[in-house]
DNA sequence: TTGACTTTTCGAACACGTTCCGAAAGTAGC
DNA sequence: GCTACTTTCGGAACGTGTTCGAAAAGTCAA
């Protein structure tokens, strides 16, 4: 392939495969055929070399994921960040939640304080709008990891639980509907029976997220004693 | 091994594996080397069976490590539980949030609506005892399946990722501490630092549940109208 | 030109979860 | 006793991510 004579002091054994080389076919795999098909050998035969050659450019499967996820995000266009720091919280989580629920194998690949660590500069404004609106709010610094890391768990929570629930909703039955429970045992949860699965199927983030960041900030308009809260 | 002649008008050849034989086996795998050491292979070895008489009586590895949480939860002691509705379903949430911690690749196995849909009634006092909850605080149907969600969604998140960074720890590199951040673009968090690692470090799951419980039933106090708090 | 060194390439192999299909071992009806 | 039928058992094989080790192909110093 390319025969570029010598690369100025480049020893060793040119290289004919590149990582932007390796990216690009995996997006083009992935726009065919969905992420669910993106495997190691046929990447590598997409491109045309060995299935070990592949080692060399990534550290595994994981990673390839996570160059791919950062250059996803990369091109989310940033929203408009509103001035009021409860807002601006909210939509940089929504933003996040959004990348997220576009690739939900990424959620899978991020943990913890994975958002912090393993993604690059490009995907840091949605930590950075998310802990400077908590400062902005009158947190700590303390406070404003705390909150970040809350909003964090509550989002990557419910993406994982979405894509999981869907796949199983792919794959066959449906929903386990529950109608055997014992009224006796649980009697709330029978009153409720069958109907579960429509409640459950109905989106509640964005209530959700907004209660919690109003819980998270609460404290700021009553006791300034308070652990959790901040303000 | 159980050599019954005729356990009765039972016809076909006669097992010579049983599921709780297999699940005996299981745990005792699991004790001996932890869960990520169980694999079918391993586990049909140890047996004494072929590989594949394994799944004459599981459906698959992710039905066998629900068998085994099924039973994980039912020999967990069920925590008295308050009489103040907000207590009980933090007491309740603290409980499914222990039963998951110690079992992690739990969180990994159940999915979304998982604990209502996966789990036998055994674990059900603990969806029942939050929905109740919520229920004796004024919530309606619809609401008290919300408040349920929201605080599944945030528990399940919070233990995938903490299971997450923890194997990541146990692998090699400890944190990526980003301490690279440009504090031109992301002036928070440059000025957090590797400060983040400490205070991300700390567990805030029983505060950030308080908060958002709170948050969730907050509205009781206040204004009937909101969409997503009850009272 | 030769030999040392470095980097890339890739076939072979491993353990994994899982499926296919044939063999084994019992009962039921005749 | 013989023929169906039914159920359990398990070897072979597939596709997966990943590792090992050897061969290939270049640069650099002598």
């Amino acid at each position: 392939m390319s025969r570029a004579p010598a690369p100025h002091g480049r020893t060793g054994r040119p290289p004919l495969t590149s990582r932007a080389q390796i990216l690009v076919a995996a997006r083009r795999l992935i726009d065919q055929d969905g992420w669910e098909k993106l495997t190691i050998r046929r990447l590598a035969a997409e491109i045309g070399i060995g299935t070990t050659t592949l080692y060399h450019h990534i550290r595994n499967k994981d990673d390839l994921l996570l160059l791919l996820l950062n250059h996803h995000i990369e091109q989310i266009e940033r929203p408009q960040l509103p001035g009021d720091p409860r807002e601006r919280i909210v939509t940089a989580a929504t933003a996040m939640h959004d990348a997220l629920t576009a690739w939900p194998w990424a959620a899978e690949v991020l943990s913890a304080d994975g958002f912090v660590g393993l993604l690059d500069e490009s995907a840091m404004w949605m930590v950075e709008a998310i802990v400077a609106g908590a400062g902005d709010h009158g947190c700590t610094h303390e406070q404003s990891v705390d909150v970040f890391r809350n909003i964090w768990y509550y989002t990557v929570g419910e993406v994982l639980v979405r894509a999981h629930s869907a796949r199983r909703r792919d794959e066959g039955r449906p929903f386990a509907y529950r109608d055997d429970l014992d009224p006796s045992h649980v009697p709330h949860l029978a009153a409720i029976g069958v109907r579960w699965a429509a409640l459950a199927a109905r989106d509640i983030y964005p209530e959700g997220l907004r209660t919690f960041v109003d819980g998270l900030l609460a404290q700021a308009d009553g006791g300034e004693r308070t652990e959790v809260g901040c303000g």
